[in-house]
DNA sequence: AGCACGCCGACT
DNA sequence: GTCGGCGTGCTC
């Protein structure tokens, strides 16, 4: 019998392609191995998701797969099961996820190579050739060249139809070749010592056993799935992870440890060598490539039991594992990057396919999370929390300027005490946008349309999106008017505080200020030396974890956050303000202050108290009132394309046919997006609210054009 | 993502 | 009149 195998290839084509499965290949094509299948008119890598007895329903002409490139699959079931589920609920394509859960060297390009024929060159010399064609013979002189190459190199040509006609008239030759097709089957470094992870695991150590914390224990041993939602400050969370790390090594498997940033990993891989001892693989984007291929190999080995990293340890290829931690539940930074999905939603899916338990953390955690876990009975509680001895909100309304007359006396008596202080604006540059007093003109960027931020220090104007910037003018290009700036960034509250403090040494702390990594940890040394007084910082410096603990830590304008058009608006000012207020605490009499035009809203009030339960009991009852989610799911699917007129029919006719499909199902739209413009392309987005997340996903997948292609999907539930 | 097919402006 | 731009659609 006819054996067909279903491929998925890493493309933003959200389909499964079938292939035959060539007599000789019939034993080595297994679901979840690599394999070489022709497409289209190339060569890609794909990956067997399962294999078939039938040629499928539509008569179409099937190809055979060429290659298989791994002796042993490289993904199992389990991940099987999961990737394409993280895949469907994410809008993103299933060959995408298991692409990006692989090491690049395992994605066998096909290179193309262009070079000119013995003809081409000859016609080429007696001046034969179009403009274009004589451009390209000269470029490629003698040698060879890819077409990625010549097209960087003859900019705003279509290089693919040039040379598809010069191929035609035999003057070039396209050659196309793969690379390493043998399969990888390196001599498996010998079998792990089994007690190389029992060594290391130290039973002995204290274990962090609670009433509170006893379910999460009672699960894991009975294994399967299950969630929790641990809310409590960072070293009593870090304590039940270290325990549950233990326990996961007493029975033999292991864990996944998720962080939203590089610092937190590094910090909680830190803590945990110190009381586990090197069990654990750190899987990060700061991790030189070669070296995550080693550790990405470990895993795979079985030679490492814990896996940290940020959000894609979530991938990393490990037997069987028990727990998936993800800390800091609350961070927007599990959203981003490609292909895009939600790392909360993607390791309960992980788990739930492997039987693992998903244990998530936080101190100041989504509300919806909160709510969840209430409703499901698996909120835990931890007891602690590091508060400032005082949290003071000083109405800036009173004032004019940017620093308070109240601001500037507590900053003089942190000072006069041999006190430090850290001063957060979130807002780069010097001014966020400058007007002609005259005629109102608004300096815009020209690919992203909206105004351009001014900065002092280099005299530029730049584009907070795409980063164009471009000499500051002295006066409006319109009228010759003057300009005037308007919102102030943190390049102005350095310049009044250095007016304020002359003779205290302070500095900027922003991505525009400190370009490279390394001067911002030197920056922090010599804040932690105190050679520095004051640090005026961006979220930049909100985010980082070892700035010693100051006198005084300030936040201005935190109700910049709550104006952003967002439901989410409350929570993301109350964790901002969280993790600003924190920077005092621990030092002896620190204290914080705000200084915001709304001294009196909720968000604001409770950051200042501290109070996380207040803060969630009114934003939820304003999601409640409003029917945001968690009481309602709501999805944002923006679509991007070079033409408004493009984007704007694709758009409407997407609306449509959302409207048409399910009439329970809120659409709103199509509108510009928020960011209507970036680099260039246009931005269009639909909006979406139900009842909850299963009728925000039917009626996507029924209405989304089967191309996928140029448009994302975010949901939120 | 590529790559081909198909419809409207500036040049041999 | 064609060459050549990019909008649209497909890839087993």
């Amino acid at each position: 019998m006819t054996l067909f195998a279903d491929v998925v290839v890493p493309l933003p084509v959200e389909r499964v392609f079938r292939y035959l499965v060539p007599e000789r290949l019939r034993g080595a094509v297994r679901p979840g191995v690599r394999v070489l299948v022709p497409f289209g008119r190339r060569e890609l890598t794909g990956f067997v998701v399962s294999l078939a007895e039938e040629p499928g329903p539509d008569g179409v002409s099937l190809k055979e797969i060429s290659v298989v490139l791994d002796a042993d699959p490289v993904f199992g079931p389990p991940f099987l099961a999961f990737s394409r589920d993280l895949a469907r609920l994410s809008y993103v394509s299933w060959g995408e996820v298991l692409q990006s859960a692989l090491p690049p060297s395992f994605l066998v390009r096909e290179r193309t190579s262009v070079s000119l024929t013995p003809a081409g060159a000859d016609v080429a010399r007696k001046g034969g050739l179009g403009k274009r064609e004589r451009e390209l013979a000269r470029l490629l002189g003698s040698r060879t060249y890819t077409p990625a190459h010549l097209s960087r190199k003859l900019r705003g040509v279509d290089v693919s139809g040039l040379l598809a006609r010069m191929e035609s008239k035999g003057l070039v030759q396209v050659r196309k070749s793969v690379g390493a097709l043998e399969p990888r089957r390196r001599p498996r470094p010998q079998k792990p010592p089994a007690d190389e992870t029992q060594l290391v695991l130290d039973f002995r150590a204290g274990s962090v056993r609670g009433e509170a914390v006893d379910p999460v224990f009672q699960r894991l041993g009975a294994g399967g799935f299950a969630s929790f939602l641990i809310r409590g400050p960072q070293a009593g969370r870090d304590a039940l992870y270290v325990a549950l790390l233990r326990e996961v090594g007493a029975r033999s498997g292991t864990a996944v440890v998720l962080h939203p940033e590089v610092a937190s990993t590094r910090a909680f891989a830190e803590r945990l060598e110190t009381r586990l001892g090197g069990v654990a693989a750190v899987l990060h984007g700061e991790v030189p490539e070669a070296r995550r291929e080693r550790e990405w190999r470990r895993v795979r080995e079985g030679r490492v039991s814990v896996v940290c990293g940020t959000r894609a340890a979530l991938l990393a290829p490990l037997a069987r594992p028990l727990v998936f931690i993800v800390d800091d539940e609350h961070e927007e930074s599990y959203l981003q990057e490609r292909p895009a999905f939600d790392v909360r939603l993607g390791a309960r899916l992980r788990a739930e396919a492997e039987g693992a338990l998903l244990v998530m953390g936080s101190e100041v955690p989504t509300v919806e999370s909160v709510h969840r876990a209430r409703k499901g009975g698996w909120l835990v509680e931890l007891p602690g929390e590091e508060r400032p001895a005082s949290v003071e909100v000083v109405d800036a309304g009173r004032d004019k300027g940017l620093i308070s007359a109240r601001l500037a006396r507590a900053l003089a008596g942190a000072l006069a005490g041999g006190g430090q202080a850290v001063v957060f604006h979130n807002k780069r540059g010097y001014a966020a946008s400058l007007v002609c007093v005259q005629c109102a003109f608004i300096p815009k960027c020209q690919r992203c349309e909206i105004p351009l931020v001014l900065h002092k220090r280099g005299g530029t104007l730049v584009c907070p999106l795409c980063g164009e910037s471009k000499p500051a003018p002295i006066a409006c290009p319109r009228c010759a008017g003057r300009f005037q700036a308007r919102g102030a960034g943190i390049e102005a509250v350095e310049e009044a505080l250095r007016r304020l403090f002359p003779d205290i040494p302070l500095a900027s702390f922003d991505s525009d200020a400190l370009i490279r990594r390394g001067d911002q940890d030197a920056v922090v040394r010599r804040f932690a030396r105190g050679a520095l007084k004051i640090l005026v910082g961006t979220e930049l410096l909100a985010r980082r974890r070892d700035v010693p603990a100051v006198s005084l830590a300030a936040v201005l304008a935190p109700e910049r956050i709550l104006a952003r058009p967002d439901f989410r608006a409350g929570q993301r000012a109350y964790q901002a303000l969280h993790r600003m207020i924190r920077f005092c605490a621990g030092a002896e009499g620190g204290r914080a202050l705000i200084q915001t035009a709304l001294p009196d809203h909720f968000v604001i009030r409770s950051a200042a108290a501290g109070d996380y339960e207040a803060f969630c009991r009114e934003e939820t009852d304003f999601r409640r009132l409003l029917g945001y989610p968690p009481f309602s799911a709501m999805a944002e699917v923006v679509l991007e394309g070079g033409s408004l007129r493009g984007v704007g029919g694709e758009a409407r006719r997407l609306a449509e046919a959302l409207r048409r499909a399910d009439s329970s199902v809120e659409v709103l739209g199509p509108a510009l997006a928020a960011v209507p413009r970036v680099r260039g392309l246009f931005r269009v987005q639909i909006a979406l609210r139900a009842a909850d997340r299963e009728a925000i996903d039917a009626i996507l997948a029924s209405s989304l054009p089967p191309g996928g292609g140029r448009l994302s999907v975010s949901v939120f539930s």
